[in-house]
DNA sequence: TGTACATCAGTGAACGCGCGTTCACTGATGTAC
DNA sequence: TGTACATCAGTGAACGCGCGTTCACTGATGTAC
């Protein structure tokens, strides 16, 4: 089981021998460069060094493929949720720390971000599944973060909008539509504040 | 000028006589339907009743097109914007106008939001353009909305902040991952409740 | 350890398709006289 | 009002291209004996 080509241009053998994991690591690259729609699979198999018809061996077909990006990206994201909310500190500093890697995932990983968001069956919201979706960690981490509440507001609703919020400095940032001179706080600061923002005036819209 | 045919299918004149506008119409709806990179110069023609080739006599070529429709979703936005802006009531009921106006807009023109997010060109952020953009009425509405400030806080790290969660709003809604459940709110109260808690929550990335 | 052979991952040629774009053309419009 | 004609919007055929997918095949692997 061990690569037999180490590179694309490498062909001391027939085979493979990880082709899969190939294809799913150009599929991952090309998706960030283009978009899901951008997405080829004769490039692909090119970049891997490898005819078309050979992902098919592996794949039932570019559908498929797609899926299977999304998710493994879905649950890398999940696992890095995870692991900031499990990580040292405050419950404060550690729920910043799953922000941060939020924003971290969507920027250093834009085709499993992309894939995702834009292809179907890929879920990232409130869902019934085996494992604690992203949106579940959230709302979990907001509750141990602030055990004293919202000022009666549920805690799922603060997490849709933290959640909003993350979502669209990720895809603004992504589009090149943040503002990125001096003086002007990166995503990261303005994730921070609004976060803490949502969560003080969240009985802002009740009391006036 | 007036129009020839009526309809796709109705070949009573050789000249269309308004195909440009059909055009733009007809791309409107395909990116709409299928996303930019599923919008097809063949489909749009054949939707107008004309042939591909004729699309050339009134624009330089598909990206041409793109952009054009880009320029005026782009152009349609901020005139709902500014049209919110200096509607009747308070200040405050104006700019829950304004929030509105703009996940409406996502909502009822979905080819045109995608087109200025997803065409190279179609900036909505900060940017030197002759007519105030969306963000510039978004910085203004928030300083004639709330003269006292926001504890320090400059306004326009607020309009970012509301414009990012509206954009997460209206992206997340389009994506089908909002939740549609009784009892929860729908993104118009989810993006109220929100930038009233950003803006009264401003200082507490600060205070605390 | 050596050999026969089943398994199966990848080949390469071919397919049908729809795309964006070009080109010489043609038919309708509308203006000059 | 009638006619000649320049203008130009749309035609239709063709192009080269790259796509996803299929198929019979072939070469390497690894297992049974």
């Amino acid at each position: 089981m061990r690569p037999w080509r180490e590179g694309p241009g490498d062909r001391r053998s027939y085979h493979h021998g990880n082709l899969k994991e190939a294809l799913i690591e150009a599929a991952r690259r090309f998706i960030a460069e283009r978009g899901v729609g951008g997405f080829t699979l004769v490039d692909a198999a090119r970049l891997v060094g490898v005819t078309p018809a050979a992902l098919y061996r592996h794949f039932r077909g570019r559908e498929a493929l797609l899926e299977e990006v999304a998710g493994r990206g879905f649950t890398d994201l999940a696992e890095r949720l995870a692991r900031a909310l499990t990580s040292r500190g405050t419950p404060l500093e550690r729920f910043t720390r799953m922000g941060e890697a939020y924003l971290a995932f969507a920027e250093e990983e834009p085709g499993y971000y992309a894939a995702i968001f834009e292809t179907r069956g890929g879920h990232l919201g409130p869902q019934a599944a085996e494992r604690p979706s992203p949106f579940d960690l959230l709302v979990e981490a907001l509750q141990s973060t602030f055990p004293d509440g919202f000022g009666g507001v549920d805690p799922r609703f603060i997490a849709l909008e933290v959640w909003a919020l993350s979502h669209g400095l990720a895809t603004l940032s992504a589009a090149g539509q943040l503002p990125r001179s001096q003086g002007v706080p990166d995503k990261y600061e303005l994730l921070r504040a609004g976060v803490l923002a949502l969560v003080h005036g969240a009985g802002a819209a009740r009391s006036g």
